[in-house]
DNA sequence: CAGCAAACCTGGAACGTTCCATAAGCGCAT
DNA sequence: ATGCGCTTATGGAACGTTCCAGGTTTGCTG
């Protein structure tokens, strides 16, 4: 029983306590039963072997991880906001987290092929690309929660984005703005919602006439090309909402390059407040999505399909909120 | 033995392929031994009954788990960097990674525990806070890659910070500046060796006199504050070399808000090359770690203590270079 | 036709946990 | 004394794999 060589396991704690595996097992995990003083003999002794537990043949012993696993895209400025937050979110919910990041080279596919692998107990996706039909399929084998996006048939958590581009706008207007143009995201995650939102408050301010939609997409460069067909009109707009804030970064490029003053000329809104929004440098007016009810929200469900609990409505719409920075002032006379 | 209700296993399908466990395992695992037919036959019983292998018990049983445990900050744009780059230096090698981020609440030391418990075989660590020592005693027991900062009595990979250093003074020597302010990063990690290269840089070129090293960090805010303290000089420098391009984004802003044309009246040099600095907004010059490499060098360095190899020198030191973007011109007549 | 290797397959013992049923010790009321 | 209940501790069977030491076939050789 004696082990030589590599780590010390609980029958080594157990002989050199003078007790058993079982007793061990107690104290390790703070169960009730050992007396104090037993407790102490066997922690003093885990600490002198420098124990520390297997998790892997914990759980496959038990039959749980206590593991959710968070797909993402780590290039996603937004996407690390939510994995920041889920960490919290799941700490409070004791569970720990198991990321797999997308990448340029690894794709979503096998980001959540090897989460599958490690036996977690539900899966997080963050804005996924995957059609909702696969997501569906998912979500057969395994609680599945589709985390900022929209996608029938599964678990979402997202934020009311028409609502988002109603506020976007609401705000232009109360500047003055008339003129006001959407840069949006193509097919991306939460794009078409974005773009109606943003049709029916302008409609709302009996601006339909000037509804101007330009095609973009997620990137800096699609911001840029849009931005660029937008300068060049006879009579640009006064204001842009863009679909996200990595998007607005550069179209505030171009405007610059190009001469028009942000906010004096030009205003600018982007989408998320990432961390992009709040750089000191680029200082967005933004629309915010709430993160941390998001992420707590994403947890909160995870854990209720895992215990098996009924779950009534099967998307939860959060609220966004505008936030105001530099890039947006009244609009020029 | 056959299993009601959860996920299928061995021997699941191994009563529905007719066949025995061992055999199941051994057509899972790919091995030589099974004739092509029941090769066949096993692997479509595995997939009526949607089997998949439990990674968990199967390292349990194997003692190998072929993870490579990886501790990054996830705000910080040049570790995603290096993350991305680890995924496909991993899978070259027939390794997975696990990811720990290190949050604003989610301290390093909580990172690298949750891996310890993971059973990985080697841990990465990008750029870490942790002290030398504990880096050592962490070293003790499991083997250990420090990437991106230097660390006595661990195995480093980083790059040679002072000769980056170099590269960026000669560049800006070369547009004829003579007043060139180094802002340092305090204590973070290379700081100390970025700012004893510019120093050695600028006596090189006989420039002993104009050294300025004001005190940074590494975030916008730090830069910023330290560009202000150099914009309201009597007679400020006309090149600022910054110690990462986070800081840098800061300190083009305050430039930027003081009305300095970057890089008509000032240039700026940034340290990293990440994603920040390629943004199309930012367009910075700066010094480029050699990612691709040191994530290379790092797992395979990671790769020969798994396998118990002779290692010789602990510390490799890659080689950076300069990346000319927009933020460097002629020095102002 | 015995003998033997090659090719294919199998049973059961690990791996380090947790879980369950049960035992030992002790105080106390009957 | 006996029985009861409480607290504390124990042994051994899982969990789903892999590994090892065989066991059957089959076909070929001498």
């Amino acid at each position: 029983m004696a082990n030589t060589g590599s780590r010390p396991t609980l029958s080594d704690v157990a002989t050199r306590a003078g007790v058993s595996k079982s007793l061990v097992s107690l104290v390790m995990r703070d169960e009730p039963g050992p007396s104090a003083e037993t407790r102490q003999r066997v922690l003093t002794a885990a600490d002198e072997l420098g124990y520390h537990p297997d998790s892997r043949a914990r759980l496959l012993r038990s039959g749980r991880s206590r593991l959710l696993g968070v797909v993402f895209g780590i290039q996603h400025a937004f996407h690390v906001d939510l994995v920041t937050a889920l960490y919290s979110a799941a700490r409070d919910s004791g569970y720990e987290l198991a990321l797999s990041a997308v990448t340029p080279d690894r794709d979503e596919a096998e980001a959540t092929a090897s989460l599958l692998a490690d036996r977690c107990e539900a899966l997080i996706m963050c804005g996924p690309v995957t059609p909702a039909t696969g997501l569906a399929r998912l979500a057969t084998r395994l609680p599945t929660v589709v985390l900022a996006r929209d996608a029938r048939g599964a678990d979402v958590i997202r934020t009311a984005d028409a609502e988002g581009l109603h506020q976007a706008v609401d705000h232009l207007t109360g500047l003055g703005h008339r003129r006001i143009a959407h840069i949006d995201g193509g097919r991306a995650p939460g794009a078409a919602e974005r773009r109606r939102g943003y049709r029916d408050a302008m409609a709302a301010h009996g601006l339909g006439d000037h509804v101007q939609v330009v095609g973009g997409g997620l990137t800096e460069e699609e911001g840029a090309t849009a931005a660029r067909a937008l300068v060049r009109q006879r009579t640009p707009p006064t204001a842009i909402t863009v679909f996200n804030d990595r998007s607005a970064t550069g179209v505030l490029d171009v405007l610059a390059r190009a001469g028009r003053k942000v906010p004096e000329d030009i205003s600018v809104v982007g989408y998320d407040d990432s961390n992009l929004a709040r750089l000191a440098h680029v200082d967005l007016t933004t629309v915010a999505q709430d993160v941390t009810t998001m992420t707590k929200l994403a947890v909160a469900r995870a854990v209720d399909r895992i215990d098996g609990a009924e779950v009534t409505r099967r998307a939860q719409i959060v609220p966004p909120h505008l936030v105001i920075r530099s890039t947006t002032g009244p609009a020029p006379a």
